[in-house]
DNA sequence: ATCGATGCAAAGCGTTTGCAGGGGT
DNA sequence: ACCCCTGCAAACGCTTTGCATCGAT
């Protein structure tokens, strides 16, 4: 599936969309994600490193200009194209996720369990919700959808759920 | 709420994101999107008539673009920005729902009942489910998390929940 | 006559890409 | 030495907006 991966183009592409990868344990230690870039071909710069940090350290998913003012205090010189590249290099190779907002801009996650997001309709912001991620729901919502879209030919790679709503107090914050 | 709505900008805004109205009858009579766009101060022009109506028979959730070329046959004259102002104003009184892609492009849906989608990751593509929309399903999922994120002050207005995946056969089509 | 809607063109904005220079392997 | 990566600038594509004109009330 590896291969299927392209670089730099615009579209639905494997791995953009709300993918996580079955990994167990979430951090921000180098090694894994030294692994998982090279593994896949990319390298592991001390760009990426600090775009994957930041991801992973970020409480709201951050945007990438978010990304890129936050990596500008450690990488002055680094650029808003190197950040879309580390972004972009991060989700297809699993470690982080594209997440879409209505507005157009994407959203970027490094958890890497699966969770359901909160989704705020006032600021666009995204944050992560504590209920436990159940790999069963959809067969346990309706038992025979699974069975008839296989028979489709369409292969479910997953599935993703968001509450949505706004924070009563403060209209544009958050 | 109505009056929250501002018209042609960028950002999140209510309605924009996933919001279906509680109607309960689905289908393209001309009142019922009379009623709404008037209502809320739009004028039910051919041109949104137009919109809405493919809109409303469209089978997969037609992009901006894919409704200004389906609408051209019968409104040679219109324009790409007359479309996207029609989608606003049919998003914004709640007879139409924006959905986020990815890859940043935006789809419509005119159903007015609740209900999931199957995303497609490798055309972007969106169809409807045929499973029956559960009101209660995050209380099943989780009770205690409603009313905590009401603690928190979030009013939650919905739940978004898709399945994404891809055609076995066909890689690049549907 | 007024005021919103249309259609055209231009601008806006997030994102992607071309390319020359730089650095790791 | 090679090839990938960086950073800059320019291009790109979807979406929005300014504005003159049109049309309904």
């Amino acid at each position: 599936m590896a291969g299927t991966f392209r670089k730099f183009r615009r579209g639905p592409v494997f791995g953009l969309y709300g993918m996580y990868p079955a990994m167990t344990s979430p951090g921000l230690e180098l090694e894994p994600l030294r692994e998982a870039l090279e593994g896949a071909g990319w390298r592991c710069t001390p760009q990426r490193q600090a775009v994957y940090a930041h991801l992973a350290r970020a409480e709201h998913h951050p945007t990438a200009e978010d990304v890129y003012q936050a990596v500008k205090v450690d990488i002055p010189r680094i650029s808003l194209a190197t950040v879309y590249k580390a972004l972009e290099a991060l989700v297809s190779t699993g470690v982080a996720a594209k997440l879409a907002a209505a507005d157009g801009t994407a959203r970027y996650d490094a958890r890497r369990d699966h969770h359901y997001h909160l989704r705020c309709l006032h600021s666009g912001t995204v944050e992560d919700l504590p209920t436990r991620y159940d790999p069963d729901l959809i067969a346990k919502i309706d038992p025979s959808l699974l069975p008839e879209l296989e028979a489709k030919g369409f292969r479910v790679t997953g599935y993703r759920l968001e509450l949505v709503g706004y924070y009563e107090d403060a209209p544009g914050a958050r």
